[in-house]
DNA sequence: ACCTAGCTTGCAAACGCTGTCATCGCGGCT
DNA sequence: AGCCGCGATGACAGCGTTTGCAAGCTAGGT
């Protein structure tokens, strides 16, 4: 900066204004300085800013995992928003308990980011008193938690429509599968199986807990689903599966037993994940990249806006994606009109379905 | 850092000391000050630290997305070795052509990072001048770069095995099919048109321009392509993906069109992404959690040990994973005993194929 | 001609840490 | 006893910014 200062004829005070854009700089004077910083392709030190601003202009997100759709997306309407605002990502990815416990034993992000985003955790009351030390701003992502700021999906009124929706079609007998995410992890399974309940309640159907299964990871928990449902004396008339992967995973354990899907048993999906067009799954779609793209805007606002509620809880909406693997129960062959009885009819893309990113 | 001091009795400097964990602290004065430190649970401001030492502890790595699968996986096996050599991770999505030029404008990377990556991007010479330019360590990731420390995989050999497999089989008309992936992005899949066109030139085949395509984004290029064949004389009796995304779109449409895999038509993917099992599909399997690894430990030995050779390129290997999804041409129906001919048979799964993460 | 207000600019003191140098005490050597 | 060396500690000067304060300049009013 002092370079640019000599380079510019002026003082490293106005080299700063003028970078921070400020009002009280000339227009001469800023001009000189933008070409000065330009010609030494001058960046400002974070660092030695944030010394003094107390602001360091990054903000951390700690997720669960790095390989699954939902974070990607998630992440990708989050950075987009951050970097509108001007603000960096860093990421802590805390895929075991181990880390888990490192993370929350030094806190690394205490003095490195603005902000702290939590995706996806289930904390325990220890975890949740540590955040609370951390004397900075935290976001809650896809997890509610009381009187703090959070962004997630409607989990639990996605999953209340998607089994009304079945219950509607005609089904009684509907099993609901999820994946056994572990202990601390993905909260917003146990909220699905909730809206699963309160609608089975509603409907006067009793809740049979043999068709409520759980177990294995992704498309894993799928398969593994069935095959526990078939050894069962009745096979349900319609499966909801937590998540689209779980649900590719019952179609392609009901296709080997070569179970007809709507014909036999109905499947529905959570996610509207990119692949599930292409196994015509008829699913609850949720928009990830919205999801971060709002928790982005609602970092911001906290860190910029000092009036800002900082308990703020924001729930964005489902909506019911209708495709081919659901119908009535009983549904004989393809209603299509295609001889396709084996569960994974493909239809052609319908264009113009996804969220913009 | 002065509030432990006084607390622990000693002078700034000996916090620091120890807090860094130098050897000229004795053991009483170090238990002293650690015990101060967690009392007030101080945690180090990496923002002062770095404007003395000129390190941030971090890495920054440009990507042209976060929603792919092998962004999720590379990230994953990035951020684990990062967090090994305690370097933090931060993240420059630059998913369009102007938001590439405002980084390369501005460089933000430029003092905030000690090194940073750069994944799949297909650089202009001006770009890569601004890269030098930088005054940081760079590396580059699934992309090779004539004298620059990079690691990506052998897309070439692995296009090469791919296709000879297939011709191996018997295959003499094969079509690639590539996504379009516009200006700037995705070097790799030239690579693999390369290995592809090589193997038939020894073969003797001629490489009829019609079969190769390309078009489209993901699935859709499949898709597309697949439709752009059927136009054409005569149908290829294998097409070959640039990804198995690409494949699983050219899968879809080949059911649609009732056409049988592998019967009529062998589809060969690449990436072993997730899915490419439930799809039975053949492939060129690449594990981008080893290359966010070897990406990782590369930066963190030219960081950390000051003879290292910065211009180290490594290449990983592919491997073939057979499936369901090829077959010599003109097989019949269905060899596995299952009178499926739709291309779309879904193996049971075989456990234990997948590298470790 | 003088005063004042308002706009620009420069000076210098932080910010929290690291690293160099000096200091101190202590045991072993001559 | 005096000297040397070494291990342990403290004092202090930066590192590259921001920011409050003071100073300079210009223009407009009297």
């Amino acid at each position: 900066m002092p370079d640019v200062a000599r380079r510019a004829g002026v003082s490293v005070s106005t080299v700063s204004r003028t970078l921070r854009g400020l009002p009280t700089v000339s227009p001469a004077t800023r001009r000189k300085v933008e070409q000065a910083a330009r010609e030494l392709s001058f960046s400002i030190s974070r660092s030695a800013s944030s010394l003094v601003t107390g602001r360091t202009g990054r903000v951390a997100v700690m997720v669960p995992t790095l390989q699954a759709w939902f974070m990607g997306a998630m992440l990708s309407g989050l950075s987009s928003a951050l970097r509108a605002a001007d603000l960096d990502l860093m990421i802590y990815d805390v895929p075991s308990m181990a880390e888990r416990r490192r993370f929350f034993e030094r806190l690394p992000a205490r003095r490195n980011a603005d902000a702290l985003l939590v995706v996806s955790f289930d904390l325990s009351r220890e975890e949740r008193g540590r955040l609370d030390e951390l004397g900075m701003p935290v976001v809650f992502v896809s997890q509610q938690t009381e009187g703090r700021a959070g962004v997630c999906v409607d989990d639990v009124e996605g999953a209340r429509r998607g089994t009304q929706y079945l219950v509607n079609l005609g089904h009684r007998r509907i099993a609901f599968v999820q994946t056994d995410s572990g202990k601390g992890f993905a909260f917003s399974a146990q909220e699905r199986v909730r809206g699963y309940r309160k609608v089975l309640a509603e409907a006067g159907i009793p809740v049979e807990e043999d068709l409520v299964i759980c177990g294995g990871i992704g498309q894993r928990a799928g398969a593994d689903a069935v095959a526990r449902l078939l050894t069962t004396p009745q096979l349900p008339t319609a499966i909801f599966a937590e998540s689209d992967e779980v649900a590719m995973g019952v179609l392609q354990a009901l296709h080997i037993s070569r179970i007809a899907v709507p014909g036999t048993v109905s499947v529905l999906g959570f996610d509207d994940h990119e692949l599930a067009e292409l196994f015509d799954l008829s699913t609850v779609a949720q928009s990830p990249v919205e999801v971060g793209r709002t928790a982005g805007e609602l970092v911001r606002s906290v860190l910029c806006e000092e009036d800002a509620d900082d308990t703020r809880q924001i729930v964005l909406p489902t909506r019911l994606v209708l495709r081919g693997s659901t119908a009535p129960p009983g549904t004989p062959g393809d209603p299509g009109g295609t001889p396709d009885a084996d569960g994974l009819t493909l239809a052609a893309p319908a264009s113009g379905e996804r969220p913009p990113s």
